[in-house]
DNA sequence: TTAAAAAAGTGATATTAATCATTTTTTTTG
DNA sequence: CAAAAAAAATGATTAATATCACTTTTTTAA
């Protein structure tokens, strides 16, 4: 049930206005003076208030006014309901912020309207997952605000402690995150690759940096200034709600390499892990795809020793899974890799 | 810079007001008729929209329903521009869901500060880090939503491929979620505790559950509606913001749990994943604990074996930095079972 | 093109922790 | 309170994989 306030010094008005809105279904709080209408906004934060303009103690643009202050009140849809019909007046109401501004005197159907809009415009029924197509023109805007730069191979982006100033957006080449054990082991947790953000994390809850992030290969990114992200995860329901949807995915993906590092054999996991770097690396539509990745990259990847890794990719050659040239592997049959058993 | 979008049929006042927007600092496009406007509104995603009513082709109305239904653009300020100046034409135009109305003519101050009062509006400076304090007020209206529930121990919540459909908050006690490998056995990623949310990763990106979630002790829980929390995530500028922290957060936990289980022994897990459980479930003052864990718990979150659970444990007290009363561990020094090496 | 450096691979060995079998302890229930 | 059931602990054994030392291959740079 929806909850409308309503501040208003004519007792008439405010109760036949309270009678309309109770009688269409709607929780109604009434204030019979401005400053009274505030407490009640801040104590009840309803999804709509009606205000009068001249009223004793705190008039409508004072009302106004106090709860854009407040962060817990800005966004509720304010509708000013008063008989300064005047063109300065409207202009002078719409000007503070108000949503709507209506003229005494009006009709039920006027007022219900006008109410039924502004809800309706607050809760937008904005899809909150993406599709891919939209995702382009979603965050193209966000992507024409950053400036690109380039990498070399092996080079850091950023490292832990470091206070995160940028969300970066792979435009060529592999990046992974990593985190680094007292005894210099590295363990990869994300291999992000052309068309993916990363670095959000730590914008999101404002901390610094818990991981390192560096190239794989040569690299073209897009570097959107913190501000101008968070400027846009505020004011785009669309883009909070994708980061959200890759936030939740990360954290799933993190939740089935958990599973795995804990009870799968390194066997079964080095293979997942060529699966799942083809997947970054390659064409989708193949099953076949070859990998230049140093065995210390893919160590780091799967959790394990280096050496444990050239094993595990000798044991796969001899099983025709994989064939060598050079450093390059190349993946035979990425369907055969990923149904290995144990 | 802001980029303004002018649907105006009359050259004249097109031009004019162009010049106006340009002169004032915006990017300004225009279109003389509202076929036009809406293809430049899809194109450029403008800051603001300022469209005229009566225009060939399409009409403003239209091109008002138009971008409304089109999720990229619903959100974009609306002002009418007109010489419709009657009360219903402008009723027509606000219920319709335009953010301002403006009869013709104007002068260039209202104009002005019509457009600055929308961006204003929608550009929120709402505080992103809600602090310890803000986030009771912040959650308060939320939990208000939810429906209070009991769990005995050790029941099920939610399992793999249920399709979600609460929020659940933590009253009291204390709940697991966990992931099963195909041989049965279990890896707990997160225990939650009175205070904490849950069961919003798989809200967050509209999949069904990948983890599945069960009590430790009883509980008490508070189920709030999907509907109800997407509605607050949509409305609610700091509640998207405060999940995307929780979200990130999670993250970032998980990033250091796989980092221990890739290279840390057993030994240390099991110290870590005490001290963990005892902050979650005891006083964070005191240095000592005394936990009620089952060893099958304490193995899953370890992801370790339960003997092999029993046999840290074991020495752990032949070390004297637990002692152990019937089945309950007590936790001697948080301090020093923290500061085990390797 | 070749020498030097780096990366990858291999063999032997040690160690950790899983597994299975069994005993002991604790909890539950009639 | 006692018997039954469940949970926890322990011993013996085994399997997996990390480590170390060394060789081979590949890459880099003179």
């Amino acid at each position: 049930m929806k909850k409308a306030l309503i501040i208003e010094d004519s007792d008439d008005i405010r109760e036949s206005t309270a009678e309309i809105l109770d009688l269409a279904g709607y929780a109604t709080f009434t204030a019979k003076n401005g400053k009274i209408g505030v407490d009640l906004a801040i104590k009840h934060t309803p999804d709509i208030i009606l205000c009068d303009i001249m009223m004793p103690e705190l008039d409508g643009y004072g009302v106004l006014y106090l709860l854009q202050k407040n962060p817990q009140t800005a966004g509720i849809p304010f509708i000013f309901m008063t008989a300064k019909a005047e063109r300065s007046d409207m202009r002078k109401g719409m000007e503070m912020g108000a949503d709507d501004y209506l003229t005494k005197p009006f009709d039920d159907v006027e007022l219900f309207n006008a109410i039924e809009s502004r809800l309706k415009k607050r809760h937008k029924p904005v899809g909150f997952k993406a599709t891919a197509g939209d995702k382009e023109t979603l965050f193209a805007e966000l992507k024409a605000k950053g400036k690109p730069r380039s990498f070399g191979q092996k080079q850091i982006i950023y490292v832990e402690h470091d206070q995160p100033s940028y969300l970066y957006y792979v435009v060529k080449g592999q990046v992974k995150t990593y985190k680094r054990a007292k005894d210099g082991r590295e363990l990869s947790s994300t291999l992000y690759h052309a068309g993916d953000f990363f670095g959000y994390q730590s914008l999101c809850n404002g901390t610094s940096y818990t991981d390192n992030a560096a190239t794989l290969a040569d690299v073209e990114l897009l570097l959107i200034a913190k501000a101008d992200f968070m400027d846009y995860l505020q004011s785009h329901q669309e883009i909070s709600g994708a980061f959200m949807s890759m936030l939740s995915n990360n954290a799933q993906h993190k939740d089935e390499q958990l599973l795995r590092l804990a009870y799968f054999s390194v066997r079964k996991r080095v293979a997942e892990t060529l699966v799942e770097v083809a997947h970054k690396f390659g064409d989708k539509q193949s099953d076949e795809c070859t990998l230049r990745i140093s065995r210390d990259d893919l160590a780091a990847l799967v959790g394990t020793a280096s050496e444990t890794v050239s094993r595990m990719l000798a044991d796969f050659k001899d099983e025709k899974l994989i064939e060598k040239n050079g450093n390059a592997i190349h993946i035979v049959s990425i369907e055969k890799l990923r149904n290995i058993k144990q």
